[in-house]
DNA sequence: GTCTTGCTTTGATTCAGATCAACTCAAAAG
DNA sequence: CTTTTGAGTTGATCTGAATCAAAGCAAGAC
């Protein structure tokens, strides 16, 4: 068995992703019915966790690890469609078979949602309803970016604007200042970040490669990035720096 | 001004869209709300909608004609990230400046609500919220299957995965049966078109020439196009021919 | 009628990224 | 310790689509 159902059972008051989550909005009572139909499983990285046109009797909110969407063509090519990282949602309501591909790229645990009374929670609950309806709109809104990416961005820009994605997440989580070096850890490997970037891993290594000699990153070990300078990074990936204004 | 509001106030009860747009699930009373908050705006084909960061003083459905949204970098390279077909629906509730330009790619209907009142709808109709969530996720998934064709499909496998969709629309709306031949009109010139598939504009040419020269299409006129073997075209585009199984 | 103008097609050439193929390196397995 | 294995790097070559450039063609403008 891949999975595994955990027996530790968190308290949603007590959980990493309460705020961001699906459950985000929800008051203790909404919680509590979620906590009536909930469980928790976890995957090992590399793990799948459904196959596209599999039966899917759950949804689930990303509680900790990184997860992948990908889609896969009769002849093998592969397009990374999302990457779900912890208070994400996977599964949509109302759809009885997995749409995607999904696979741990790290460890993974996530809160599962038996998916009949999860429906039903979300007719009651507007809460629930509103805050997914918000998740949505962002996935599409970060869909559409990476449209953009895959569409019109040379090699080097798409490397360079992922690497800005993470550098800026973990600045977020670090309450970095500005200006110091960042260093990431890279969830994927070469050739899944190559799934994810329309590229071939081989490119994806030579521009990584070429950015490091340019000095533009630094790597530690096979999967660590050292960013010494942020700005120079942005400036590379070709996005009009900001992205803000929305929202 | 380019746009202009119509003083032919559609009851919503005779609407074109009524049963497809976000208001497909109100109630009479619901209706009666949105009414007093909706008015119309036609644009000719070819007008811009909202420029991106412009602030957007209201959401909308399209009841008929075609709108395009489109992300631009800096350097001026362009990506649709968005095709809106009558019922689709335009802008994102909570957020006050448009993210993306939207532009009318043919003469454009449009169903607009006052943005505010609209938002307070949503909170107090569920049917409203409801609705608005299925179509975004539907709006999510379309996405996510042109992050496939933009980052893993050829270019003439891209061709032919427009044509897809539209003969499939076309077959759908004509009620024909699958042997024939359907004819089809490009609502996109052949840069827009580039634009929605990530190439140029003379490769697009380029590849519908090669598709009329092997006999898949027929050219009728400049924007015509005639599909005689809807599967040979269907085999080309590369996808696993169904795209059921979702629900 | 002729001249624009916007869209489209076609041709020649270039180039970014794919493909094919070695090789390195570190960690796990025996 | 040696062997195997999986991930990553690097090099040589090829190719699909971009780029640069010139026409073609129909609809309006004059």
């Amino acid at each position: 068995m891949l999975h595994q159902k955990l027996s530790t059972h968190v308290s949603c008051g007590d959980c990493a992703i309460r705020h961001r989550a699906v459950c985000a909005r929800c008051d203790e009572g909404e919680l509590a019915q979620l906590e009536s139909v909930k469980f928790y499983r976890s995957y090992p990285a590399g793990a799948p966790v459904v196959w596209s046109g599999e039966q899917m009797d759950f949804v689930a909110s990303v509680v900790s690890g990184i997860a992948a969407l990908t889609q896969t063509m009769e002849d093998g090519r592969r397009q990374m469609v999302g990457l779900l990282l912890p208070s994400d949602f996977v599964g949509r309501p109302g759809r009885s078979h997995a749409a995607y591909d999904v696979t741990a790229t790290t460890d993974l645990v996530m809160c599962c949602f038996r998916k009949k009374p999860f429906e039903a929670l979300i007719e009651k609950t507007p809460h629930i309803a509103h805050r997914l309806l918000e998740m949505t709109l962002d996935e599409l809104d970060a869909a559409r970016e990476w449209m953009l990416l895959l569409g019109r961005k040379t090699a080097r820009e798409k490397i360079a604007s992922f690497l800005c994605i993470l550098a800026r997440r973990e600045a977020a989580l670090k309450m970095k200042s500005v200006g110091q070096a960042i260093t990431i850890e890279l969830p994927l490997t070469r050739e899944e970040l190559a799934d994810y970037l329309g590229l071939t891993l081989e490119t994806v290594s030579r521009q990584i490669s070429a950015l490091r000699r340019e000095g533009v990153l630094d790597l530690v070990g096979k999967r660590g990035i050292s960013v010494p300078d942020f700005d120079a990074l942005q400036d590379i990936a070709g996005d009009d720096g900001d992205g803000a204004m929305l929202s």
